[in-house]
DNA sequence: TTGTAGGCGTTATCAC
DNA sequence: GTGATAACGCCTACAA
């Protein structure tokens, strides 16, 4: 009948064309070595006409293997968790692995929801950022038996395996070299609501490398949702003196706000680094190429992908002794000194 | 046995702890109404204890519905995609479908083979960019009865429907723009190898708008990979020179290359627009608060989001008329000149 | 090398 | 309202 859906051709209709069993279609189609060439080469000939494709879903339920990755990102909308996911992409798919991408948007209850979710698909492992988890969050992902990697920050009490480094050590490394540089009233520019960030890491690991060093750590500027942008940043710069009037550096909780400030104090006279010293987090590309080129804390999103991906794929692997894993990877970090900043 | 994986919890589990049938526990699940509260009540309860989480995969072996839409981006690592992705993402989750992701790194050949990958997922729909496509991915997809949707550029022969706009009249529209203000001896820049790009397009619009002008466009720059980085516009900028000693304004492929390039120019004292002018494509949120800010074309990617979100949850929805469907969505796109070029 | 029987975990359908 | 039975499309296990 015209207009009426036909229906998908079944590994069944393959087995008819080719007068064999279905068996004997789905073992040429994986390869096993089991068919003889002959019925192996007619098989696929018949396939590839009748342009019949396999439906995955039916074979893992078989399996047990659902081919699946669960893994969430904050955002879509960042170089570092893109970068992340296209080298972990890169490294799943060897395996046949493919990604189930979620994003939380920064809320925890979004998360939970993800979760909730993504564990009806049956993922073989589940790879996400630590920022907190809710209670109900960590309870289903404890019970799901799936394996857990979670990512950027190492979280205090690790569910399962752990890829990423301390925000909070990272930022207070920065803070001390700022300090050492000269710099006395530095204020530190991050979003209104980073609870559930690892901002709020950041923050505190610049308000004890302050307290460390008898400063006072009081000029904290907080606009914004999660995740800043250039214009927070800018905004921010704009009205510069109506947060404190003798700041003399200012630490963004990443590079886009960081070059917002940066373009607001050059429209306004203000010289970088001369009166006002400016470093980001993240070395984003515009950090390098502004003028001047932005002072930041340097990581690479790709290695947390790649490690990711390593890890994932030997936790998966059915001949490899799980006992015998790292748990913890830690991803290496570095101050990246440019010309925002200088000695005073 | 310790040590021992557990088996997960089924719905049979479920239904003999709580005493009744599996339908009956599915019924509950699903909330068909059909279920008396009570039996409901202390199915749910057991469902809570037991921590038990439905396969859905199973389910959809059922239902023959996967709850899967699968799009394609040329990379994960672009604010437009990224937000167009995110758009999309919360558009179909309201219907509870899930977007299976895939990044094709501007290779027809690697697009190829994602879809026929995600295909063996049985998506309800697939969402694709269009910068031209194999002959074999076109037999996939028309063959697999699932519904088309190609987005950016509204493609000469379209598999089912579109979303987008067309790159090669946009680009047209600016470089008319730039002649109207006086510009003569304007250079592209693009990458060197565009083919399967909407970059490509994009040229061409700038070359007919360029010859209908009676202007030459020979003055083609082409450098690196798909896509264009600000690295790439800084070292072209660099050496413009080199390139073309007369040339008196650059349109860039996208907005990061235009950054790149004003950087470039900028630390030589070439004056901006002064000497030279730049444009971008894009509307990336650097190009508005660079200095001076940077002419760009400027789309909404998340309109693309949402009107594709939109279009396919009709086209899902068992109780719409595909018939009565609008098969070709034109997104809005416009010139916002800025200080990067001006009247001369 | 190939085939048969049975099951993976869910839902559609029809009976009670 | 609830339950029994039979799919859904594939693969495991075993038999031939």
């Amino acid at each position: 009948m015209p207009g009426e859906k036909q229906q998908l051709a079944t590994m069944q209709d393959v087995a008819q064309a080719a007068g064999v069993s279905r068996m004997t279609v789905s073992r040429a189609l994986r390869d096993d070595g089991l068919v003889s060439d002959n019925t192996r080469k007619r098989i696929l000939e018949v396939v590839e006409k009748m342009g019949y494709v396999p439906d995955q879903m039916a074979g893992s339920l078989s399996t047990k293997r659902s081919g699946f990755v669960a893994t969430l990102v904050p955002s879509i909308n960042n170089v570092h968790y893109g970068k992340m996911v296209q080298a972990l992409t890169e490294m799943l798919e060897r395996t046949g692995l493919q990604i189930l991408l979620g994003h939380t948007d920064y809320s925890s209850q979004r998360e939970e929801a993800l979760v909730e979710g993504l564990l009806k698909r049956r993922p073989e492992a589940i790879a996400l950022p630590y920022d907190g988890h809710s209670k109900r969050t960590i309870k289903l992902l404890k019970q799901s038996q799936v394996p857990v990697v979670q990512l950027w920050e190492t979280p205090p009490k690790p569910i399962g395996y752990t890829v990423g480094f301390s925000n909070e050590a990272v930022a207070y490394s920065m803070t001390e070299k700022l300090i050492q540089l000269g710099y006395k009233n530095i204020a530190f520019l991050c979003e209104t609501n980073d609870e559930w960030t690892r901002g709020a890491a950041r923050r505190m690991g610049f308000r004890n490398a302050m307290e460390h060093a008898g400063l006072s750590a009081h000029r904290m500027i907080r606009f914004g949702t999660p995740p800043m942008s250039i214009k927070d940043g800018y905004f921010v710069g704009k009205n510069i003196k109506q947060y404190y009037e003798d700041i003399d550096c200012i630490f963004c909780v990443s590079d886009a706000p960081a070059f917002g400030v940066l373009t607001a104090l050059k429209e306004q006279g203000v010289s970088v680094p001369g009166e006002i010293g400016i470093a980001g987090f993240g070395d984003f590309e515009v950090a390098r190429f502004s003028n001047p080129s932005i002072t930041t804390v340097k990581f690479d999103a790709e290695q947390i992908g790649y490690v990711t991906g390593e890890l994932i794929t030997q936790l998966i692997s059915p001949d490899s002794d799980t006992r015998k894993l790292k748990k913890h990877h830690v991803i290496e970090v570095s101050n990246c000194m440019r010309e925002s900043t200088c000695a005073r």
